[in-house]
DNA sequence: TTGATTGATTTGAACGTTCAAATGAATTCA
DNA sequence: TGAATTCATTTGAACGTTCAAATCAATCAA
């Protein structure tokens, strides 16, 4: 149990405990054979430095956390939450950082205070804020703690907070322009509400406009992400008044609500009905018939988050901060067999 | 950023920074008033404790690590992965603790160092080991690191360490007799292979009394979990010579390949083929045909795991390794339209 | 040769908490 | 009444690192 420390290893390298903070460190003036002798110390004795004496003296830790705001308590089977999730893992262990996550009740004043006191407690190197429709006074008391942070998959301008997003209006432009294409001429969107900055609404204002520029009927009704509720929206449709002839998902998981939904009502698929989703999780690829979406390049999105979180994290955070990034990448069309 | 610490809220109530202290870990022997009176400052300058400083002083953290080990590179869509890991992380915040992953590649010398490293330089207060096939070695060089532990899905005998699994052998056997009350004889199952002490060995023991009791007739062909192995293993099966009347995945993601080869054969599922899966996860109920599976509890795994290690952090530690529990959970046969 | 400058290393304090021991006040018992 | 016991609180040191300042040795310009 009685761990090595940084005096054990000056004791056998014979020099004092601050030259093998310097090593640690690599101090600019170190003289090469002194160097090697306290690495070779360091190896001897397999010393590992213990962190919490280090985050002691210094103002951050290299822990990253990633906070999830959601309305629900967490849905753990929800695949887009779970694969940023792990991109943002990844991403961050191969920056040579851990990641924690914490999970926040949008709507609970006890899941934030929470947080708060995480924050505040723990002194994370920087966090990804998660999941639409943040306030902003809820990212300024964010950012007022004083921890570079971006926000993932929202806009929030003038903010001064980075961000990281996907091109969502164009890649349902470009949905709709392969609708119109399939000579398809009443487009429903399942979408949930239209909260500032998330990509809700941007999806929906790319359907807006592009339906509207090519003079398409358009309508959007209710969904909340879920599966369940891209069937229930779907059913609904049916039994309203004129139907679509194409439904297009706000995302992949509910046209897989849509796609049984429609095999329910014995409708073919995309005969009488095309059937599109957005994400392009794997499942998209079996499902029967598989599914048209939009894809969105997740898992890059993760690495330019954490990248920008460990840029600043690195040191440069002022120059940042002063510009502060805003990326947007660009998402592709999957056309499969149902639309 | 000068923080409030223990002395300036000592010196707010008017006690010693010791009484703080005790008022933060709640020690028995304390006045209610001069408890109120502390209280009451910690608020009033919105206090948090140091987490550092704590860190430094005793043994463990408060953050759990959860440690994946896999073949390949983390596979960010894996759904297995990603639902425990999200329920993992969600018991952990529900009993208090932050909980970081770590992904290991389980042939990687480095990544094992890298591993280590984490250990000795952030003292977890314990750790979760995912993925089947740990050796005996590993875990022993785990547990000689001085932390609790637990295994997940993966039984080592005589290792001395708790873990949790589902009853996989029993949950096999179900679903064998389930395709034998269909009138199915030829059985066939998708599976990656036996390393000693997993899951993929108990289904597939399971599997071969199952079939061996019932005289039935039985293969397995190799998989490796993802939905491509699975539909390769379809496609390679109905090039061979005897065809099975019933094909087993091994899991819910080979199986939903299995669906998409057997379309692509246009095969009749469950007619020509039925076509099962193994832990139910929300894709199986949107494929076409529904998939008729065996539900694993992974969520209240999850939380039985993060509970033993709370347990076991909290304090009797030496109670619960003196008696490693052995947990293993009930399946459930599921069925639906595919078999 | 000397004083100033640079480079390499050491010394001692500090970070904010908890532990161990010491103190003081209140209660109990003979 | 006085000693012993318990309860409540305080004091000072310690955890293992980094920071700031101090020291020492070596090089350089005058």
């Amino acid at each position: 149990m009685n761990r090595t420390t940084l005096k054990d290893v000056a004791a056998r390298a014979g020099v004092s405990h601050q030259t093998v903070s310097n090593v640690l460190n690599d101090h600019p003036s170190l003289r090469p054979a002194t160097r090697a002798r306290v690495l070779d110390a360091i190896r001897e004795l397999d010393y590992h430095p213990n962190q919490a004496a280090r985050a002691l003296r210094q103002p951050q830790t290299t822990t990253l956390c990633c906070v999830f705001y959601d309305a629900a308590p967490v849905d753990i089977a929800d695949p887009y939450r779970n694969l940023i999730q792990s991109a943002f893992i990844a991403s961050a262990q191969a920056h040579g950082y851990s990641m924690t996550t914490a999970f926040v009740r949008r709507s609970s004043p006890e899941d934030h205070r929470a947080l708060r006191s995480a924050f505040l407690q723990q002194r994370f190197g920087g966090a990804l804020l998660i999941g639409s429709s943040l306030s902003a006074e809820q990212v300024a008391e964010l950012t007022s703690w004083q921890l570079p942070a971006v926000l993932f998959d929202q806009q929030l301008p003038g903010s001064g907070v980075a961000n990281v997003n996907a091109d969502y209006a164009a890649g349902m432009a470009q949905l709709v322009a392969h609708h119109a294409a399939q000579g398809r001429t009443r487009l429903a969107l399942i979408l949930p509400g239209d909260d500032p900055g998330s990509t809700a609404l941007e999806r929906r204002q790319g359907f807006v406009s592009a339906t509207r520029q090519r003079g398409l009927d358009a309508q959007i009704v209710e969904g909340d992400w879920t599966a369940a509720s891209g069937e229930a929206a779907f059913l609904a449709l049916w039994q309203g008044g004129p139907k679509p002839d194409a439904v297009l998902a706000g995302n992949d998981r509910m046209a897989a609500g849509a796609l049984r939904a429609a095999r329910q009502l014995g409708l073919d698929v995309p005969q009488q009905v095309a059937i599109s989703g957005f994400d392009d999780f794997e499942f998209a690829r079996y499902t029967a018939p598989t599914l048209t979406t939009v894809q969105v390049p997740y898992a890059e999105m993760a690495q330019v988050a954490v990248g920008l979180l460990a840029g600043q994290v690195g040191g440069q955070a002022t120059n940042e901060l002063a510009a502060p990034s805003q990326r947007r990448l660009p998402t592709r069309l999957i056309v499969r067999e149902s639309a």
